[in-house]
DNA sequence: GTCTATATCCGGATAGAC
DNA sequence: GTCTATCCGGATATAGAC
């Protein structure tokens, strides 16, 4: 409102360059995109690209909250429409792997810095406590008001799913498979389990189990923000 | 013992090398290394360092060997003398903590290229498929000839014991914890809990569960070698 | 505040001379 | 086998145009 007119400049060419980084780094791969290539492709010189970002990790850091903006909006409907934890969860995990399908190349790539917690760029990082704070806010979601699940497991459950989320990504970007399909075979088969054993473990012959899981879980701080 | 003399040269320089670089590694983490430190800290020259490492990484798929060696001769007594399975698994898991708790460091550097299936140095490419065979080996013999555990699982769960190994290694590596206590516990936790699961998996009311689990491993290929 | 142009540093990697 | 020279690309710095 202040002095924001027709001018070509501004966030714009934040976007531009990210949109333009991200389409190489699709076809070439992150290492094989140089940000001279970058720069070049978005019309703009070695020195602007570094003003919009101060390197090219970042531009991977603002991929990361795009793309987890994209999943919370694509899994919105499913969450609030589908009835049961097991329909919701596979909703949620093939929406995942939906978005990213064109992606295996680039994350693979990524991958080389996801999970030492003092890169920025890695899952567990403080730089990516927001996304992945979100992230598991989407299966806590999905878990919703279940019967089945008694409702102090549910925050530790939403964080278990998180991490199986990122298993199967780790399967997926691997996976030579015709489109994936083993990835989809594994996610509805850990699925099916989860749902299966997770009842199980509210049994009596199981109950001690759970509190001894819960235990290990809670004295790791396995999943809790680290700084 | 043919022609080894005072000749400096040889393969003498390739083993001073590596342990120049591990040195260094640890001191300054891997980034933190440049060929030219390690070459001038070993008293050559940065072609000839390139002479006997085709790169950085090679330096590092040598110090793979050599700990999956080390970590092999640590575990040979407690394999042939321990008489259960618990305490056996125990021995082999802490003994690998042992031998890389001061890398820790170094590991977290190295974390950054070890899961994409087409890096060199990753747990899942062609040219550690030799460290890694040997590495699940280790569990396959850990479990031996234990009576609660059906043969024909042996070389599942010996697959699923590496890959709990290798999210333990994730946790220490990262673990600030004083001595990496809480990995201690994590650990022996896991294992408690494993070795009360398994006799349970083949119990009559879990025993379809058993055959589901199964399916989903083979099907997948898990930790099968992909190439 | 947004951008160009250019020069420079640094470190992994390679080529070719000896 | 070992050296020196060189390339390449990420990153920084600076001076200045609008």
């Amino acid at each position: 409102m202040t002095t924001r007119k027709r001018r070509p400049s501004g966030e714009a060419s934040r976007e531009h360059i990210l949109s333009i980084a991200l389409q190489l780094f699709r076809e070439k791969g992150f290492d094989g995109t140089t940000m001279r290539d970058i720069a070049a492709a978005a019309g703009l010189s070695l020195g602007a690209a570094y003003y919009w970002f101060p390197s090219k990790e970042a531009i991977v850091l603002a991929y990361y909250a795009r793309q987890q903006d994209a999943h919370a909006e694509a899994s919105r409907g499913a969450l609030e429409t589908l009835p049961d934890l097991r329909s919701r969860l596979g909703a949620v995990m093939h929406a995942k792997i939906d978005m990213l399908k064109d992606d295996r190349k680039l994350l693979r790539a990524i991958l080389r810095s996801t999970l030492g917690a003092d890169e920025p760029t890695s899952v567990f990082s403080a730089e990516t406590s927001d996304v992945r704070r979100k992230a598991i806010g989407i299966f806590v979601d999905a878990i919703g008001k279940d019967d089945a699940i008694p409702e102090d497991a549910r925050p530790l459950l939403g964080q278990a799913l998180w991490a199986l989320h990122l298993g199967l990504l780790l399967y997926f970007v691997n996976d030579a498979s015709e489109d994936q399909v083993k990835t989809r075979v594994l996610v509805d088969g850990s699925l099916d389990l989860i749902c299966k054993l997770a009842p199980l473990l509210a049994s009596p012959m199981l109950g001690p189990m759970r509190a001894e899981i819960t235990a290990l879980f809670e004295n790791a701080g396995l999943f809790a923000a680290k700084k």
